[in-house]
Parts: structure tokens; sequence; C-alpha cells
DNA sequence: GCGGCATCTTACGTTAACGTCAAGATGAGC
DNA sequence: GCTCATCTTGACGTTAACGTAAGATGCCGC
């Protein structure tokens, strides 16, 4: 039968755990130089465990909803910790909801700053029309815009 | 009959302009090195026109929708140009929608990013309920931190 | 002539999360 | 023994928008 490639007591190189997360190995070293992975050595090289690529997961879940790596090596710092992780488990609690918090803020300046533009747009529009008609985007542009952008994407690949 | 503080033949000293605007005399010498402003001087010292005031005026909004200063630069250059403001006024039209563009790219991020810390959320209080109870943060906290920021914000006075 | 104040220029410091070399070690394969 | 690929450890570079001294200049009233 096949190799779990994510059983418990398998190993991964640095390069591994980039591959699979789509990062790059002076990342990782980061992570570790800040504290938030410690991987074992096999010689010089690092090895990681199913426990380090556990704590990567989290890592990146963290920065993913924008979290400071400061503030996730609060939380993992309370993995290794007392009671199994009910401590870790309440701080994380906390930080979620500051996060959401401060998200939500931020959503509302987005939105304020969103109305402000789109009070400009109309004024502009109103004074082009009235002098220089010529020089508003028309419908092809932005067919031609639209195009552009989804040209992008595909050249990207799979987002 | 009293002065008119803002006719247009005034002029401003670095400091009036500040707490006008509540800014720092840095920002505006930073400004000046970036070309968003070219004040006259008086020997050593800057002497503001009223048009160095309306740029000022411009910048600041610019800043507060999340414009660099590099695009708010390239939307002033114009201002000094051709039409009589024609060619500013599509420039500016184009980089506001640009930045509506963005800024509900990013809302969209955080609305994604929210979702999951409540997702997250949830599944910790769960845990939480079934292991450590006491460990929830409780009615009286929240209460608690609803006054704190209350008291934040009185005491940063005027927002 | 002097204290005090506003202004000036110059230039390094800050913050976050890495990117980007540089230079050397190590093992595999031929 | 040679080359290649991959790993390692430094250590400086990047970006934005200023903050923060440090030290000079200049005017005012007294």
């Amino acid at each position: 039968m096949p190799t779990d490639l994510r059983r418990p007591q398998r190993t991964y190189t640095i390069r591994q755990l980039c591959l699979e997360f789509k990062c790059t190995p002076r990342a990782l070293r980061f992570y570790e130089d800040k504290g938030l992975l410690t991987p074992a050595r096999d010689g010089m090289n690092r090895v990681y465990s199913y426990k380090d690529r556990a704590r990567l997961k989290l890592i990146l879940q963290g920065k993913r909803v924008g979290l400071s790596l400061a503030e996730i090596g609060e939380i993992l710092d309370l993995y290794d910790l007392d009671d199994g992780g009910a401590a870790q488990m309440a701080k994380s609690l906390r930080k979620f909801k500051e996060r959401i918090v401060a998200l939500e803020s931020q959503r509302e300046d987005i939105d304020r700053a969103i109305q402000e533009l789109k009070v400009g747009c109309n004024n502009l529009e109103q004074k082009l029309i009235a002098t220089r008609p010529d020089l508003l985007p028309r419908a092809a542009d932005y067919d031609q815009m639209l195009r552009q952008r989804l040209d992008g994407l595909e050249h990207a690949g799979a987002k």
C-alpha cells in the first residue's frame, strides 16, 4: 500500500514543506529565527517533524487572517504548555475575537473611503461631461480592461 | 471688517497649515521632498500660498482614501497642466475607480478572514465548553472590556 | 548682547516579513 | 576528482511615511 505522506511519524525536509505550503525556505528559517519553529537537525540540515508541520500550518492560517508573527508566536508558545491546550485555546479565542473587532473596524474605514471615492467620481464625471466628455472612459475601454484582467488571471495560473 | 483667513491672496507659515490640518512640519517638508508641494521662500522660511494650501488639502484627502503619496503626486502633477484641469480630472477619475476596485477586493479579503476567524472561535468555544468552561470569557469581562474601550475614546478626545 | 522661539537642513531610526546575494559545506552520481 | 544540487549561515536590502535628534540660523523684545 502507498506510503501516507502525512502519517505522524513522517519527517520533512525544508523543501518538502515549502512545496506543500507554497512558501520559501527563507520564510521557514525566518520563522525559526523568531522562535515559531524549532525543527530537529540531521547534521546541519533541518528535519521537520509532523508537529512542526502542524505548527507551520497554524502560522500560515494566522497570517491569512492578518495576525502578526509576534501574535502567532504568543499563541503557539502555549501549545507546548500545561493543561493540554486549554490555555492555548483560551488565548487563541481572545486573539481571534480581538482580530475580528479590528477587522470590522478596518472594513468600516474601507467603506467610508469607498463612499468618499464614489462621491469624488460623481463630481468628476459631472464636470467632465460638462467640459470634456471626450475624456470620459467609454464602454469599449471598460470592456478592454476586463479582458486584460481576465488574461492576467489566466497567465497567473490557478489561484 | 475681519480678515478672511482663507482669501486667495493669503499666505501661510508651515505652522499655520499644520495647525489647520493637524499634521506636522516634518510631514509638509516630506511632501515637499517628494515634489508634492513647492512653497515659496522668505529667506530660509517656507511661505505657503493659497494654492499650496489647496494642494495640501488634496494630498490629505488622497491619504484618507488610501492613495500612496506617489499616486497623489501623479494626480497633482496634472494640476499645473494644459487644459484647465480636464486631464487632471480624467486621471483622478481613473485613479479613484482603480482604488475603489482595490478597496472592494480588500474588503472581500477581510470578510473572508472574519468568516474564518468566526469558525475558529466557534470551534474553540465548543472545545472549551467541553473541557474547561471556566476559561471562557464571561459577560462581566465583556462588559468591562466595553467600558475600557469607551474610556479610551474619551481620553483620546474628538476623533 | 542675550534668552527664547520658530524655523531651517541633514541624516539616521522605525516596522514587518521576508528577498537577495555571498560564500561555504555536504552528499550523490559519474 | 569533478560537477551538481541542495543545504547551511550571515548580513545587507526593500518599502512607506514619516519620527527624532542634532546643530545652525534668524528675528523679537529687552
